[in-house]
DNA sequence: CCTATTGTACTATGTCTATAGTACAATAGA
DNA sequence: TCTATTGTACTATAGACATAGTACAATAGG
């Protein structure tokens, strides 16, 4: 094995069988990896070219991503030397807050409902998910 | 609390940011509400123009949800009455379930995150909320 | 300065998805 | 029998998505 560099780099999965488009993919797995702490800020993305050979997909899909998430603020692009992850931060007050959150959750468990999944069974999904996430 | 019974009708949710195509998410909704005993053998499903209507979508695609379910002999459909569900069994396996509520969740997360709520944060309410809905 | 690497922009093509609209076929029920 | 309701089939249009290909702009590093 190559020596790699001290952080393990991003590891992205695509479903092509999922009806999600890639894209979307390559940004919720970012946003994701960005608010569990497995990608810090000032971190370096692949690059355009680079991911789009590792994922064998077009460079115009990651690119699509990338321009996706920095118009989020999310990441921020330099030309020529990369994509980094951003430390945007939002402001809302507690009260809109706990508002969106409960909009969110609401939505979340509609949709899992409708879909069989039971609210204890979607809480002790998400719950597992995180605990193996804290290791 | 509502006091529904058995008869109480499929209640399907289309997701339109999801980048799932909706007659994939109808499929999707039906094939689990089998799998889980809340559809029946010979139950009738809505109609196609009925659904369509609900769902504030084209005719069109519930049709070809219908027809692809039909395909895999999931449905039975009779010209002028109706669709119903065939007794043919639907075996998903716990894989398959769970990467749907992956997905869900992974969403779900994502489009917290984007709030600016951390993982913690909404599992956090998650729990609680379920805690108090359980007493 | 020169070159490789990076992100960006554009055109073009093909497929998939959803829509609107129209028409037809089969069945149930009055 | 007649009519409403059901599923089915088709055309046409528009947009999203992924691809291929080409070209350009900005930066880092030798």
């Amino acid at each position: 094995m190559t020596a790699e560099r001290s952080d393990e780099p991003l590891k992205i999965l695509l479903d092509p069988r999922s009806g999600v488009p890639f894209y979307r993919q390559i940004i919720l797995q970012i946003e994701m990896a960005i608010a569990d702490g497995r990608l810090d800020v000032g971190t370096q993305l692949p690059t355009v070219r680079g991911l789009a050979v590792d994922l064998q997909i077009n460079p115009n899909t990651v690119a699509r991503a990338y321009s996706e998430l920095e118009i989020r603020g999310i990441v921020t692009t330099q030309q020529g030397t990369g994509t980094f992850i951003s430390d945007k931060k939002i402001e809302l007050s507690d009260v809109e807050r706990e508002e969106v959150l409960q909009r969110l959750v609401q939505s979340f468990l509609a949709s899992a409902s409708s879909y069989g999944f039971s609210v204890t069974e979607t809480v002790d999904f998400l719950m597992k998910l995180h605990e193996e996430q804290a290791k």
